[in-house]
DNA sequence: TAATCTACCAAACACTTGTTAGGGAAGGCC
DNA sequence: GGCCTTCCCTAACAAGTGTTTGGTAGATTA
């Protein structure tokens, strides 16, 4: 009678894979609606509950998650925070896990954007370092709760098909440190005594940590951040000895 | 008939707070035994089920919850991994929780033997960071599960009362860094430009993060891991223009 | 041989989990 | 007015959860 749900706005990031509902999670559930499973209902439109409402509730429900952890989060928390019934949850969504789906394909499409722009810029290596760390510290402040559950719960997801492009994203973000960071050890601005791989988690974990524990509004910009992190991570701690 | 278990060898690292069961876990369950709660029964003596396997559970169990994450982590998983049912667990165990404890507690408990060795040293400030990144290190390597479990799960643990070395242990981790950190800049070895909360944070995320991605016989051993993390954190990765 | 321990199994328990089905109040539109 | 849509509630479900209880095979001790 009322259930017009569905992801319809999950633009599946970096690659549109757009697997079909392949339907796996908890248990075999209701093996009523038995047909209805062959070829997904050729995608209902894309209406039907408010997206302001969706972007509440994903908001509310991405700030529990972070705080709680995925697993740790049930949908009663997420309603509660909410301020309604754990059912009514399922008007907007048609699970659990597809909203965490959702908050993590909106925020990869979104910190794409970003480092596709900044990448289309064509700066010289250290620039582009400069620029990739600063438009990260910007994405954490904007989606730090969704950060905060990628950074946990990534690398349980991976091994699903449907948060493949999960995957697909951190190969793309592999490549593009590596290459910025090899094209700068090619032109001798960066070091050519280091383990590059070693360099590229280096760089990658400590911009992300971060935001485990930074919190908007705290006297710290995210640009301000991000140019005491570069300046660390560029020239190091000790000082100079010349 | 048969119960010996309990947590008798919890030492309680840092603090020995040893709180009473406080009892909370999943719900209010089984209203039988409605006493036996009030004070703990003594303690009683701290034998029985041999520490060895004890000791081999707990490998397995830090295992599952490592790759898993606590929550997602069944007893029935553990037991699956160890070869036995999860009922069997209770012989040696008396909860999930107490043995997330345990391999917490024995981790931090080594991890601070480490650290006080290095600080009795009374070292520079700058040899002090050296030795204690390079310990860290050595405690990934040792104590890799641990860790991970330990960066995934401990935000949600603070909270509760029988994970109160968690918290002691942090602090006292943060005033041990922060103390090095304000001896270098007094010194002059360390920039005294930077924000010493910021590199502190830098100086402990980009360690400890190191344990998503370390494996023990990869190539590298924790020394070198150490050695070229200290390269960068202390001179930083772009090349030196003198 | 009998008594005792150790370490496990088998089966259940009380409860929580994600999810569903049907219904209904509020408001806009004809 | 009647109708439809939007958004939520009530109440239940089936499976999975941590944990307990009683039993027992096999070694150890007497």
């Amino acid at each position: 009678m009322s259930k017009p749900n569905q992801n319809s706005t999950s633009t599946g990031p970096t690659t549109s894979t757009q697997k079909a509902p392949a339907k796996k999670s908890p248990a075999k559930q209701a093996p009523a609606t038995k047909a209805a499973v062959k070829q997904a209902p050729a995608k209902k439109a894309a209406v039907s509950p408010s997206p302001e409402r969706r972007g509440e509730l994903l908001a509310i429900a991405a700030d529990v998650f972070a705080e709680q952890g995925y697993n740790a989060t049930t949908v009663r928390k997420i309603a509660d925070a909410a301020g309604m019934l754990a059912g009514s949850l399922y008007y907007h969504f048609d699970s659990k896990e597809s909203m965490l789906e959702e908050i993590l394909s909106t925020f990869l499409t979104e910190l794409w954007d970003g480092y596709d722009t900044v990448l289309q810029s064509r700066l010289g290596p250290r620039e582009t370092l400069e620029a990739l760390v600063t438009e990260s510290f910007r994405e954490i402040d904007r989606h730090r709760s969704a950060v905060a559950i990628y950074q946990k719960e990534s690398r349980h997801l991976v091994a699903q098909a449907r948060f493949q492009y999960l995957t697909d994203s951190q190969q793309r973000f592999e490549k593009t440190w590596l290459t910025t960071l090899e094209r700068g050890v090619a032109e001798h601005v960066f070091r050519e005594d280091l383990d590059i791989r070693l360099a590229y988690r280096f760089v990658r974990d400590t911009v992300w940590v971060a935001a485990s524990w930074y919190r908007p509004g705290g006297g710290h910009s995210p640009e301000e951040i991000a140019r005491q992190y570069l300046s660390m991570v560029l020239d190091g701690i000790a000082v100079r000895t010349t």
